[in-house]
DNA sequence: ACCTTTTATGAATAACAATTCATAATTATA
DNA sequence: TATAATTATGAATTGTTATTCATAAAAGGT
């Protein structure tokens, strides 16, 4: 049973829920979801682990609170930046240098979503639906800035603005994702400035 | 122990390496490494769990020996496609086709290497080596069949050969993931074929 | 002050999965 | 035909890990 605010009377919590949740994270984006345990989870939040099943759950509801915690502090900003105002380049640009900054991390390197999609493929439809949302979501943003770059005569207007914005996002995960494995960011920092310069006009 | 070839005397195998080999990738495939249990590769392959282990060894051996019999068969297609003579781009065309084929399967959907990099990220050295050749290879392959298309007037030839090649890959990795995942192929159509209209001059 | 509720923590348990054991079977060779 | 080598298969066993138990502690409400 997850308790989410505090009601009435009881004991109060001694830590905080939200730094426990972004200690949690991390070793899940650094190992995925079977590899986890929970001995690494109680090393990482200092806590015990009957206190994490109190706060969030079994095993998977605490990785869905994880998820919903990388969604809102990841994939949110990812959302700000590309609907921001200014040059939909420039918007661009900015997202693929937040996106390089992942892939030059050594611990937690790479895309949450992205490093458990492949563990978790249709396995988990409630997983696999919440990473779908953030995906759509994405793509919507891109396809939005791209259009608008077209428009404006930045970027190339002979692709189809919602290929274009799916074609990022594909570039955006698998670059993460071989960037993760070799350990090596440069994979990323290439194939991203070849999309750059390949859809600017 | 690994018993590679038939030396002298012994019972012999009632079962074929191979195809064993190929049942017991499907499960992998599907499941990734943790998640696939011997209960799975017993009722997939047909075969007792000791006879999995006589024929090659553990768990991690066993992946490994899936893992090369993935690249001889997979991957090596994917590069004749790419060396084969004819026109650049319809061979870049051609190997995007057979991605496609492997998006739209239902089981064994994806790429075996791109589903598994996630799960396994830099903890097994020894995976993310043989990963990190097949990638390599795949990105020399397309680097070389770019530059011909760049020198015939076929690829936009303001952008680098090699980052085009990593961002093909990268885009190959990234849509596949992202179908596998929403269980629909169309993402990476999508994907593939803003890719395609980029580079063409 | 007492009861109820919630949390903290050490310890136990239960489930599952990889590995190993033990034995029979099948072949080549001496 | 006896022996050594290898495989097939049912049955343990060992190890790991998520989960649960049990008890103490810390709050609010009455």
């Amino acid at each position: 049973m997850t308790r989410k605010t505090r009601e009435l009377s009881g004991r109060p919590r001694e830590f905080d829920r939200d730094a426990a949740l972004a200690k949690a994270m991390d070793v899940f984006w650094e190992q995925g979801f079977s590899r986890t345990t929970y001995a690494a989870l109680e090393k990482a939040t200092g806590l015990h682990r009957q206190s994490l099943v109190y706060a969030f759950g079994d095993k998977k509801a605490l990785f869905h609170a994880v998820l919903q915690h990388y969604e809102i502090t990841r994939v949110q900003s990812v959302l700000n930046q590309l609907r921001a105002s200014g040059s939909p380049l420039a918007n661009i640009k900015a997202v693929l240098d937040l996106w390089l900054n992942d892939a030059r991390r050594e611990t937690t390197s790479g895309c949450l979503f992205v490093n458990i999609s492949g563990e978790l493929g249709q396995t988990e439809p409630v997983f696999a639906k919440l990473i779908e949302q953030s995906t759509q979501q994405l793509v919507q943003a891109f396809e939005r800035i791209i259009e608008l770059g077209q428009m404006r005569g930045e970027i190339i207007s002979h692709v189809n603005a919602t290929d274009l914005a799916r074609q990022a996002i594909a570039v955006g995960d698998g670059a993460l994702l071989r960037s993760r494995v070799s350990g090596d960011p440069s994979f990323a920092e290439s194939a991203f400035q070849a999309f750059l310069s390949s859809i600017k006009r």
